[in-house]
DNA sequence: CCGCTACTATGACAGCGGTCATAGTCGGCC
DNA sequence: GGCCGACTATGACCGCTGTCATAGTAGCGG
């Protein structure tokens, strides 16, 4: 297995973001976490000493800090840079996971906002940060598209805003609809946001 | 108090759908709902037979329901009807709740999405209907406006998208500015869409 | 007064949650 | 070898959850 590589600490983070973006945090337990991260029981305290609150932290955490790399991973799958095609290879990460594997799971970082975002402040502010290391990246892929800087951080929000709502409306419908529609309905907006450089 | 010319049956409901959204659907203990409505335990088991799911499944229908008998009453408090200033009215609400009320609670209908859509199919069913009784009546308001039906189904998944995302960003970083945010970038799109009329 | 239905009131139960406590194992390093 | 830190392994605890069972009350038609 590949995630032998990864050590047993790194596992289990993964596997929380895995569970929560699934089941939602309070239906998450720690032991089904160490089970799906086939890492022993006691190592739970060991490497989370601050307990589930910790861990699931560190999970939306990563989830941030994944979600802001795979812009850059975007960027470069791109033949001709344009907003839109950013926006739809970020949906499509989407409807690519629900039409091979089912609408089983949604975005951690939501499902953590959802459970902790009025109990937990320490979660909140992980979320927070979570989204922050996600705009960042698209903001900055925008600017280097041709978008003013005054908008690219707007721009940024509004494609992270859709494409949450659109993940909870195809997961509720069971259908990529929502997907596709924002992607479709929002491409020619974040285009012309472009300053022309002819 | 005005609660009380609502049957302990609808308070119930309207109280589940308050903690929901709040605490999430795991989080909102049925002891609660009870306390919270003023209503005898008891009574719970009576009402609701179906146990926590169908309390759960109602919550989500009365809300759908509301958001989207809202939709109404947001054209008739617009001086010019425009696609914008009704996307700008529903955020608005939310602004007005965070501003004032701060930002403990979210969407519930995004909560039962995140804390059922895995399990429990029923709520899944619910929680998609709620979002097309929600979805329908902007659609409706679009066309009435001038948008094109053809478009006007998307516009709507996309404004509901939109705000979505725009709430969960907001409760994460405790500030409205997504929900602005994504009203000052979507307006034009949305009035761009109207079939010019002259 | 009886019986019936709607609703209320408690208590108990089984299960699972996170967390603490304790003991065990492994591997390196003096 | 002997020690020590890192990690693993279990078991127990307490609190809470949804649900069931049972008993009680209020109102009403006969």
């Amino acid at each position: 297995m590949a995630e032998s590589r990864h050590g047993p600490r790194e596992r289990m983070v993964f596997s929380a973001a895995q569970l929560i973006r699934r089941d939602g945090v309070g239906a998450t337990g720690m032991r089904d976490v160490a089970a799906h991260a086939g890492a022993p029981r006691g190592s739970l305290q060991h490497y989370f000493p601050g307990g589930k609150e910790q861990l699931v932290n560190e999970a939306v955490a990563w989830a941030g800090r994944y979600a802001g790399g795979r812009v850059a991973r975007f960027l470069a799958g791109l033949d001709e840079p344009a907003p839109s095609g950013l926006f739809a290879a970020m949906a499509a990460q989407w409807t690519h996971e629900y039409e091979t594997d089912g609408f089983a799971a949604g975005c951690p970082v939501a499902a953590a906002t959802v459970d902790c975002a009025a109990t937990g402040s320490a979660t909140r502010e992980a979320v927070a940060a979570a989204f922050s290391a996600w705009r960042g990246p698209v903001a900055e892929a925008l600017t280097g598209m041709g978008v003013p800087a005054a908008r690219a951080g707007s721009l940024a929000t509004l494609m992270i805003s859709a494409l949450e709502g659109a993940i909870l409306m195809a997961r509720a419908e069971q259908d990529v609809r929502p997907l596709t529609t924002v992607v479709r309905e929002l491409g020619p907006l974040l285009d012309a946001a472009v300053v022309s450089s002819v």
